[in-house]
RNA sequence: GGCACCGUCGCCAAGUGGCUAAGGCCGAGGUCUGCAAAACCUCUAUCGGCGGUUCGAAUCCGCCCGGUGCCUCCA
């Protein structure tokens, strides 16, 4: 199976190749554990858990690495503030960061190294780099050295010139160059530390995720992924150690992820624009974030507000009330061994056209938005029709759902039962709108009663009064039911 | 300052040279209903501006206007 990707070094759309057939490699850079995770980095899993999902559903054999960054100065600075271990922080927030992607539906990595696991190969590497004179130590500290790579800008567009041109680095006179990073840090009395040629020190940042690419997928990889901030330094200084120490380029499809936005703005720790994951899924159910993330390219940005989140819960909704409608339809209907297709193969064509250019999961929203439309008008003409007659009807709506289900869960949505869904949004807005349950089963016994002495005018007062309360009636043939408006 | 990117219906959002510019939200009209609701049907854009290339451009090029990101840790 055949798709395009869009590759970050190259600026194109690609054809995809892998390495070895059937197999692919993907390392997707993790968090920094050292806070609660924000929508920004929600967003970053759940593009590439959807891409993971994809992949595998084409048939590859996908190794999946994502690592956390559990070493990095953020973490120590936090323990200092909070005067606690520096491992009792990364515990902590490893913990919550499971807690919240697995609410998200995540599916987890094949492989997810801690950077503090792979401290040897990371000292390889440097020593490799060293070795060449591609790095030099001054007091405890090793540097990258830039000007050993001809390539460097190769993943940002960007000359040497232009970087230092723009540079607001602070001077370090220990540096050769303004350039070059830090590939090991000295420790400080009391820091965390680890042995090394140099002395005890602790990784730098961007070493950790070629050394451990490296590991686990090996020299040369297929898909490196991550968002957006992360392609300079991180990516581009990624791609120099790893040249530098093996030779080789170590990724052949660098795929990263727009932003999320706060008007206009990229949600971000420094700006201070950012909402938790879990402060949002206080208010909307994952399902609804994820769809909201799903719904325009994973290289644009994302608007992240309320009335955006509001609208994929109405869509969501609309999904999940046409199943809940559909399980009653269809209860004790045995469909047939061979599913009779119903031309829903187009449709699965469709889908994979769309999965298959770059993984446009808006138009696959597009599609599953036809199938509503379709399926619903299936399922009406089904209650329709005699119960003797209704089989065929019934076929293609136990197809058409299986098919939505299957596209659904790509996307990592349609996973959650109906009943519980549609509940959990009932439950969020009586609590919301703080409303008073059994004055509202009262007013609905009222309108009932009112309705079989067809008394009219009565039954709608009853009606207005909930109405106003925010309460929504519908009367079907099971009897009255009602939500939130 | 340098380098990227973006500007499509009231709103969200696909489409990157050629059938009638997807889909959703909101809104209007209709079918159904005691009346409603839900569902379904119908309706709502020539693509920031100007100029160019082309038989043909939202899609390519140039300029302008507006917005964003990166160049420092950041998904």
């Amino acid at each position: 199976m055949n798709f395009q990707i869009y590759n970050t070094l190259t600026g194109n759309k690609e054809d995809f190749t892998p390495l070895q057939a059937g197999k692919i490699g993907m390392y997707v850079c993790g968090v920094t554990v050292y806070d609660y995770c924000h929508v920004g980095h929600a967003r970053a899993g759940v593009v590439f858990d959807t891409i993971f999902r994809y992949l595998k559903h084409i048939g590859y054999d996908v190794t999946y690495v994502r690592n956390f960054t559990d070493i990095d100065d953020k973490i120590i600075n936090r323990a200092n503030e909070q005067g606690v271990a520096w491992d009792e922080i990364t515990r902590k927030f490893i913990d919550a960061f499971y807690e919240d992607m697995d609410r998200l539906n995540m599916e987890r990595p094949n492989l997810e190294p801690k950077a503090t696991e792979c401290i040897p190969e990371m000292i390889d590497m440097i020593s490799t780099l060293e070795k060449q004179g591609k790095a030099y130590s001054v007091d405890g500290d090793v540097y990258y050295s830039v000007s050993s790579f001809a390539d460097y800008g190769c993943l940002s567009k960007r000359k040497r010139e232009d970087l230092l041109a723009g540079a607001r680095v602070e001077v370090d006179d220990r540096k050769r160059d303004p350039l070059d990073f830090a590939l090991w840090k000295k420790s400080k009395p009391g820091e965390p530390s680890w042995e090394s040629p140099w002395g005890p020190g602790r990784p730098g940042w961007h070493i950790e995720c070629s050394a451990m690419g490296q590991k686990f997928l090996g020299k040369v990889f297929d898909i490196h992924g991550g968002g957006k901030d992360l392609v300079f330094p991180h990516h581009e200084n990624e791609i120099a150690q790893s040249c530098g120490a093996t030779g080789s380029a170590p990724v052949r499809y660098w795929v990263h992820n727009g932003f999320v936005n706060i008007n206009k703005e990229k949600m971000s720790k420094s700006l201070g624009n950012f909402f938790t994951i879990r402060d949002i899924l206080d208010k909307y159910h994952p399902e609804v974030l994820r769809w909201f993330l799903l719904s325009s390219h994973y290289r644009n940005p994302i608007d992240f507000s309320d009335s955006n989140l509001e609208e994929a819960e109405r869509v969501m909704v609309r999904f999940y009330e046409f199943l809940d409608d559909s399980e009653k339809v269809l209860a004790g209907f045995v469909p047939e061994p061979v599913s009779s297709e119903n031309g829903i193969s187009k449709v699965r064509e469709k889908f994979r056209e769309a999965m298959n250019d770059d993984f446009n999961t808006a138009i696959v929203q597009a599609i599953l938005n036809e199938e509503l439309r379709r399926l619903n008008q299936v399922r009406d003409q089904a209650t329709k029709t005699k119960k003797k007659q209704r089989g065929p009807l019934l076929q293609e709506l136990f197809d058409g759902l299986a098919l939505m289900k299957e596209m659904a869960h790509i996307l990592g949505v349609l996973i959650d039962s109906p009943s519980a869904f549609l509940e959990s949004i009932k439950q969020k807005k009586i609590r919301e709108l703080d409303l008073d349950t059994d004055k509202i089963e009262t007013l609905i016994q009222e309108r009932t009663q009112a309705r079989s002495a067809k008394a009219w005018a009565d039954a709608d007062r009853f009606r207005d009064e909930l109405t106003e309360m925010g309460v929504l009636i519908e009367d079907t043939p099971e009897g009255t039911i009602w939500k939130i408006r």
